[in-house]
This record gives C-alpha cells, sequence and structure tokens, in this order.
DNA sequence: AGCACGCCGACT
DNA sequence: GTCGGCGTGCTC
C-alpha cells in the first residue's frame, strides 16, 4: 500500500499538490501540521497537510516530502473551515489564506547553499577568473548563500559559474531550510548540588573568605532563593549582588554555581489582576442585560454606545462570563485603536490572561502567542488584537468582540485575501458556536441595518459615564470669516480665541486636519506645472522633513526643486495643506505653548506613537495637531477643546461611504472633548456649514445620519441592499488595460447585465508604472453570491485563455468598501 | 508566487 | 561574441 498527502502550499494556485510519504509517515502525520516539501526545480517551501490517503496520482509522479516540521498539528479543524470559507468568499486561493493566516516564521523557505567541496584536489590553474573569486571565498567560510555569491561577483546571474564550479568539483549546492522562530532561552543559576548539605555549605562559605565578591554572589543568591522560592536569573543575581558578571561566571567555572536555561516568551505580563471589574451603572447594567437577552436568539448583537459611555466596562463583564465557562475570548481592535493604554486597562482586570497580537510585533513573538492560544493556555485566553487575529488557532471561542466596527481598516486590501475582519469574525463564531459583540459610537450603516431589520441585536448606550454632556458643536462658516477677513492662514478668530482661552486655563488642546504632509502639492504660479510621480499618475507631496518631494503610492522621491521643472519659472507655491503646515502656524500663533503633531510622519518605528501619547498625557504637549489616528481609542482627561480645520476635505472625496465615514470621524475627533466633568467645545472649521453631514454631527444626530444614508443606498442600489465585486485589471500597456477591461466587461454582462458597471479608471490610473482599470459588479438581494462569483471566475478563466490577456493581472475584491 | 528556460538588443 | 532584459510555462 502506498501513501499519499494533498497538502495546501502558500502561493495564489487553486490546486492543492500530492507527495508521497512512506507508511510511518502517514502514521505519524495528522491533518494541520507543516511538512516541508520540494515544489518545481530547486524550492522547498512549507506547506500544511490537508488529507492523508492511499490514491496514487495517475498523470504525474509524485515527489516524496522533504521533512516532517511538526510533531503536532499547528493548525486546527476549525481554522481550516475558516480559511475554506475565505477562500471561496474573497475568492482566492486557500494558499493565499494559508500564507496570510500563519506568524511568517512558521512558512520557512528554502535557501540554496553553496558549499565548499573539501574532499577534492583542485587545480586552482583550471579556474577562471570569477570561478576563482568564489572558490577564494569558500576558503574563508565553508558555505555561501546565493546571494552572497552575486554580491561577490557583483552581478545578478551567477548560476552559469555555479554549475562550472559543480562540474569541476569544487563545489557542491544544498538547499537549507531555517527554523526562524528561535526560542528565547533565559539564564538561570542555582547553587550546585554538591552544596546540598549544610556542612559543605558553610565549608564553601569559609573558602570564599578570601574572595568577598564571590561570598556576597552567593549569600544574595541564598536571600534571593528565600524570597522568592524560584529559579533565580543571572540578571537578577547581577543587579541583586552589585557584581559584575566575570564573578558569577568565575562561580560557574569552579562548579559553585550551575547555569541552567529555561525557555520563556518574549512578552510576558507579570502583574496580577489588580482590579476586580467595575460595578456598572444603572445604564450600562441596562445594556448588559440587552446585549445577554439579545444572544439569547441572536449570534450577534451591536452595541451603539456614545464616546465615553463606558462600553469597555460592558465588555469586561462579557469577557468575564466567557472565562467563567472555561471559554476563548476574542477582541478586535483596528490597528491604531490598540493603545496602551486599553491594554493596560484589560490587563489590570485579566492579569496575565490577556495576549496581543497585532503588526508591531516581532515574528517571535507572534509564534508565542500562537502557539499560547493553540495550546489553550490561560496566558491567552483573551487575545486582544487586530485585524489578523481573527486567523489565530482558536479551539473553543465564547466571545467575539468586535470594537470600533465600523472602522475601514479591518478590511484588507492587499494582498489576498482581501477579508473583513468583522465579518470573518462572525463566520469564525458560528464556526466555534460562539457570539460576536459588535461595538460603535457611529455604526457602519450595514451593521445598523442588520440590527435594524432584526438581524443582528441591538443595545443603544446613549450616556456618557458620569453624566458628562456630550460637547458642544460650534460650526464656523470659513468662507464667510475669509470674506469678513478674519482668517489667520488656517484659523478662524473664534478658533483663536477658544484655544487662547483654553490655554488661559492650562487645558489640553487637539487640532485634526486629516491630511499629512506639508503642502501636498507644489504648484508654479506661472505655467501651473505640478511635479508629478514618474511612476504613478499623481503629483508628488511636498514633505518639509528632508525639504522633498514625496510620492504616497510607490515612494519615489526627490529634492525640492527651486524652479519649476516644465518653465523654469522660480516662483512656485505650495497647495493644499497639512498637518504640518497646522503646526507650524500654531507654533506662530502660540510661541509660548509647546505643540506637537501626530501622523504617519512622526509616529514611524516601533515607539514612535507611544513617545508622542505619552509625552502628551504628561502635559509636556499643550496643543497635539494630527490626523485619523487621534481619534482612536485614546483618553486624555485634560482636553476640553477639539478642532477640526477643515471639514469639506473629508466630505469631499469621490466614495459612496464618504458621508458616512466624515460623519463617524468627525464625531470621534469631537468625542476626544470634555471626557471628565466639563462640557467639552469642539469647533468644526467649514466652507459649507449647511451641509447635511456637518448639521448632523453638529446635533449629534446618528438616526438621521443613518436615514439620509440608507435612503441614498437604496436609491442608488449600494449595500447594503446590494453586494460589491470589484475586479481590477493591472498591466503596463495601457492598451492592452483598456482593451482587456472592455472585453471582461462586455462578457460579464452577458450572464449578469445592467449590473456590471464600467471599466473605469480610477483616481490614480497608474501606480508603479502599472495602468489600473476597474469593472464594479454590483449583486442585487436575492441573486445568489455563490453563482455570481462562479460566474465570474468562469468568466475570469476564459479571459486567461485569450493569449494576448494572460499578462494582465486580475484582482478580486469581495465586498470593497 | 517563484523560477527556469528561451529568445532578442547593447556592451566588453 | 556574452550579458542580461523580460516573456512564457510549470510546479505534485
Amino acid at each position: 500500500m502506498q501513501y499519499f498527502t494533498d497538502v495546501i502550499l502558500p502561493i495564489p494556485l487553486q490546486r492543492e499538490f500530492t507527495y508521497r510519504i512512506s507508511e510511518a509517515e502517514a502514521r505519524f502525520l495528522k491533518r494541520g501540521m507543516r511538512v516541508a516539501v520540494p515544489f518545481g526545480k530547486s524550492k522547498v517551501y512549507t506547506a500544511l497537510v490537508n488529507k492523508i490517503h492511499n490514491d496514487r496520482p495517475t498523470v504525474y509522479e509524485a515527489k516524496d516530502i522533504e521533512q516532517i516540521l511538526d510533531e503536532v498539528p499547528v493548525v486546527n479543524e476549525h481554522q481550516l473551515k475558516h480559511w475554506q470559507w475565505m477562500a471561496e468568499y474573497y475568492m482566492c486561493s486557500i494558499g493565499e489564506v494559508f500564507r496570510t493566516a500563519m506568524p511568517s516564521a512558521f512558512l520557512l523557505e528554502s535557501e540554496t547553499i553553496v558549499q565548499r567541496n573539501d574532499t577534492a584536489n583542485i587545480d586552482e590553474s583550471d579556474l577562471k577568473d570569477e570561478e576563482f573569486l568564489v572558490y577564494e571565498a569558500l576558503q574563508h567560510q565553508s558555505v555561501l548563500k546565493v546571494h552572497e555569491v552575486s554580491d561577490i561577483l557583483e552581478k545578478k546571474k551567477v548560476f552559469p559559474i555555479l554549475r562550472r564550479l559543480i562540474e569541476k568539483g569544487v563545489i557542491s549546492l544544498k538547499e537549507e531550510i531555517y527554523e526562524q522562530y528561535k526560542p528565547k532561552l533565559v539564564r538561570y543559576v542555582k547553587l550546585s548540588t554538591s552544596y546540598a548539605s549544610e556542612a559543605a555549605l558553610h565549608q564553601l562559605l569559609d573558602e570564599l573568605h578570601r574572595a568577598p565578591k564571590q561570598r556576597q554572589v552567593v549569600m544574595t543568591l541564598f536571600s534571593l532563593s528565600a524570597k522568592t522560592k524560584k529559579p533565580i536569573k543571572v540578571k537578577d543575581l547581577e543587579r541583586e549582588s552589585g557584581c559584575a558578571v566575570a564573578i558569577i561566571r568565575s562561580l560557574i567555572d569552579k562548579d559553585v554555581l550551575e547555569e541552567f536555561h529555561i525557555q520563556t516568551d518574549r512578552v510576558h505580563y507579570s502583574g496580577e489582576a489588580t482590579e476586580a471589574s467595575k460595578e456598572l451603572n444603572e445604564f450600562q447594567q441596562e445594556t448588559l442585560q440587552e446585549v445577554i437577552q439579545g444572544f439569547e436568539d441572536k449570534n450577534v448583537v451591536l452595541l451603539q454606545g456614545v464616546t465615553s459611555s463606558g462600553k469597555t466596562e460592558v465588555y469586561v463583564k462579557l469577557i468575564e462570563e466567557a472565562l467563567a465557562q472555561e471559554k476563548q475570548v476574542l477582541y478586535l481592535l483596528p490597528e491604531i485603536a490598540l493603545t496602551t493604554q486599553l491594554i493596560d486597562r484589560l490587563q489590570n482586570y485579566f492579569g496575565e490572561k490577556v495576549a496581543v497580537y497585532h503588526s508591531r510585533y516581532s515574528v517571535n513573538e507572534r509564534v508565542e502567542v500562537w502557539n499560547n492560544v493553540l495550546k489553550r493556555r490561560s496566558k491567552a485566553q483573551i487575545v486582544l488584537g487586530a485585524r489578523s487575529a481573527v486567523n489565530l488557532p482558536f479551539s473553543d471561542l465564547g466571545l467575539i468582540i468586535v470594537d470600533e466596527e465600523h472602522e475601514a481598516s479591518f478590511k484588507q486590501y492587499d494582498p489576498a485575501p482581501r477579508y473583513h475582519a468583522r465579518d470573518a469574525a462572525i463566520v469564525l463564531a458560528t464556526i466555534h458556536g460562539a457570539k460576536v459583540l459588535l461595538g460603535s459610537a457611529t455604526p457602519s450603516i450595514e451593521s445598523f441595518y442588520n440590527a435594524n431589520t432584526g438581524k443582528y441585536g441591538l443595545s443603544v448606550l446613549s450616556r456618557r459615564f458620569g453624566n458628562v454632556l456630550m460637547p458642544d458643536i460650534e460650526l464656523v462658516d470659513i468662507k464667510e470669516k475669509h470674506r469678513k477677513k478674519r482668517m489667520k492662514g488656517h484659523f478662524s478668530d473664534r478658533l483663536i480665541e477658544e484655544m487662547q482661552e483654553s490655554l488661559n486655563k492650562g487645558e489640553q488642546i487637539i487640532l485634526f486636519q486629516n491630511r499629512r504632509g506639508y503642502a501636498p502639492i507644489v504648484e508654479c504660479n506661472t505655467c501651473g506645472h505640478a511635479p508629478q510621480c514618474p511612476n504613478c499618475d499623481v503629483s508628488l507631496t511636498y514633505h518639509q522633513f528632508r525639504d522633498q518631494l514625496r510620492c504616497h503610492y510607490c515612494g519615489y522621491q526627490m529634492a525640492m526643486q527651486q524652479a519649476c521643472l516644465a518653465c523654469g519659472s522660480n516662483e512656485l507655491s505650495t497647495k493644499g495643506f497639512g498637518t504640518q503646515q497646522i503646526e507650524q502656524e500654531v507654533k506662530e500663533l502660540f510661541p509660548d505653548h509647546k505643540v506637537a503633531r501626530m501622523d504617519l510622519d512622526t509616529t514611524r518605528g516601533k515607539h514612535g506613537f507611544s513617545k508622542v501619547i505619552s509625552a502628551f498625557e504628561q502635559q509636556e504637549v499643550d496643543i497635539l495637531v494630527g490626523t485619523q489616528m487621534l481619534t482612536k481609542g485614546l483618553d486624555f482627561r485634560n482636553v476640553n477643546l477639539v478642532g477640526i480645520l477643515n471639514a469639506d476635505a473629508l466630505l469631499n472625496y469621490p466614495d459612496f461611504r464618504a458621508h458616512e465615514r466624515s460623519f463617524q470621524l468627525m464625531q470621534q475627533v469631537a468625542g476626544r472633548a470634555g471626557r471628565t466633568k466639563k462640557r467639552g467645545k469642539v469647533i468644526i472649521q467649514t466652507y459649507n456649514p449647511w451641509h447635511q453631514i456637518v448639521q448632523q454631527v453638529s446635533s449629534n444626530d446618528y438616526a438621521s445620519m443613518y436615514e439620509d444614508q440608507i435612503n441614498e443606498r437604496r436609491q442608488y442600489k449600494y449595500p447594503p441592499f446590494f453586494r460589491l465585486i470589484r475586479i481590477t485589471l493591472k498591466q503596463r500597456d495601457y492598451n492592452l488595460v483598456n482593451e482587456g477591461a472592455a472585453w471582461l466587461a462586455k462578457a460579464l454582462r452577458q450572464g449578469l447585465g445592467e449590473y456590471v458597471l464600467g471599466p473605469e479608471f480610477p483616481p490614480v490610473s497608474r501606480i508603479r508604472n502599472e495602468y489600473h482599470k476597474n469593472i464594479l459588479v454590483k449583486i442585487p438581494e436575492g441573486q445568489s453570491l455563490r453563482k455570481t462569483k462562479d460566474h465570474i471566475q468562469k468568466i475570469r478563466n476564459s479571459f486567461l485563455a485569450v493569449p494576448q490577456y494572460r499578462k494582465v493581472k486580475i484582482v478580486m475584491d469581495v465586498d470593497c468598501y
């Protein structure tokens, strides 16, 4: 009997691949274990065992697997089911899901290693120059990686040379796989067992009389052991005794101390749960009851709670309940809302049961969280994470909380699978029989619709905690202020007055400007030319830091020009405004106060974000200027004034969700004001104070915003009434994209009719030297999603069968919003 | 996705 | 003449 295994490879191919295994391997392997398999001519990939069987493939000879990488499955059945759904729903291969879901340290790839052939007798004169260079390098180190060879030879194609060297017997090649995950070992010491008896101990201390330092180390070790009754870290001993490592070293050499290692997690929360969860006030209590009741007949409940209404306390109660049933809990948040403030708070309640999982973590840290979840360890019973945390190996989820449910960043854009974490979480919950709580102050239109139509439960928490009033929102018409010459730069007199008043009272201020950079565009006053990115169809933006022009799409950069590139005129002006310019103006308006800026540029790097925040928390900064990232999950006690400098930039975005998004964003920003006893003040500057959305923000009227939006959606055939799938074609050749898109759209129309829109060029039609063109497929309620997707898939296959279109890349984005 | 193979222009 | 560009096809 022969044995085979079907595996999932981390590549965008729909097929599974079959490898041969031995009988012993077949007995050992289980679904969800990783194996290393040869693929193609030389590669070795990490694959996931999906099936073990005895059916010999008929049309090809199966290769053998290279090695087994796990002793127990690292992916469970629940996940495989979830992946299957994700691949089907978001129209990608299961391999792509596999690649996205696993921490990269789990997906080892091979590297070709060049080895020296020690046994051969080499005639050096027989080698050509380049061959000799490689040979010489191998005298210094026994192995080289292929890219090192290409560095040495300063060229890309090194394979022909390597092949000649193999023929001459100088070298051999080998594929090596590295286990990327390195357990972190911590050094510990203990007293050697030979000193276990009291007599031996006394003798030791006598002997060490002449070596006071060493004696001190031993004494410190005693006192530490007595205190903690735990193994003593070398680091701790060193610190407590005040002696150098060399002294500890010499004691180890003398066999007085014994050294040993214990594998530890990199991320370790050592604190206890110090706080009992808070007593809920009557409104929170009511909400909690509603949610629990909602869960009785609905799997999903939407909790709409205004900012600082104390949603988190309600979450905490629900988490406690899930923990009491020994279930796992997943708490999803947008990346930027995952702040230390929130993590600390949850850790205070739940101590070391809380694990955190997000993209700022290193690959090794992620592997540790993965393993802790997989093994159902209590220290990962609650996982607080961003989008990708839905892919962790949960085995018994009881509750998923999706906080800030309306956030667009829950949707993954690139690469596939282009999934929405909220929707993926709901499916995941169904697999586990768990409940989902969606939380938001400003729910997305589609979730609120689902709650309204009874698909989800609904609970509203409309009172701010401690009965703090909603902030007072004042609209300032900057068109009029300009006319009356009451503007200083981008600041109206009203905003300046309020700022001055706040500063006088020693309060802090937040200013919101939804655009980074100094001045997005540089324009010539003579001919109107604006410098363009050579690779993308956009104007370059000016960044004051380094005096550069940069492209936000591909990262292209050039020095700021002194003269116009088109006509040579030296009258250049900057158009539009961003956070940098606002910061500059604030500094000029209030020279005695400290100003800081928070946007993508200032928060780069691992700790950049928290640095800015803690400076503001410590009140080292009086005025904080920032973009969206200010709006999320931050709780600043001393802020009473928030200014939105230009609401119109948000409203005029060409997207069917622009109004919804603007409302959400402005509400969130406004929510930063007055979170303690005092009523906060918000000033919104706008050119259109009568715009319905601005009005709805100022009167805090989610309900009428929802009514307006849902009517528009119904009328113009948008979600939640119609589903959307966007198909993007990408290619370097402009004409080919045009022709291909026209062909594809026509073919789609034959089956799907009027609901195929486009093809159209997106606002930025060329990115990284590729032209893009979009086709939008709308799927009405009642039309089978599955069948529509199958149909699109079929058309895509026949498109790719046309020879000239084969090089056109097609990207599918299901629910592209 | 990678990666090898294979066919054409620009350099030693 | 070789080097290296990219277009094409395949991967168990």
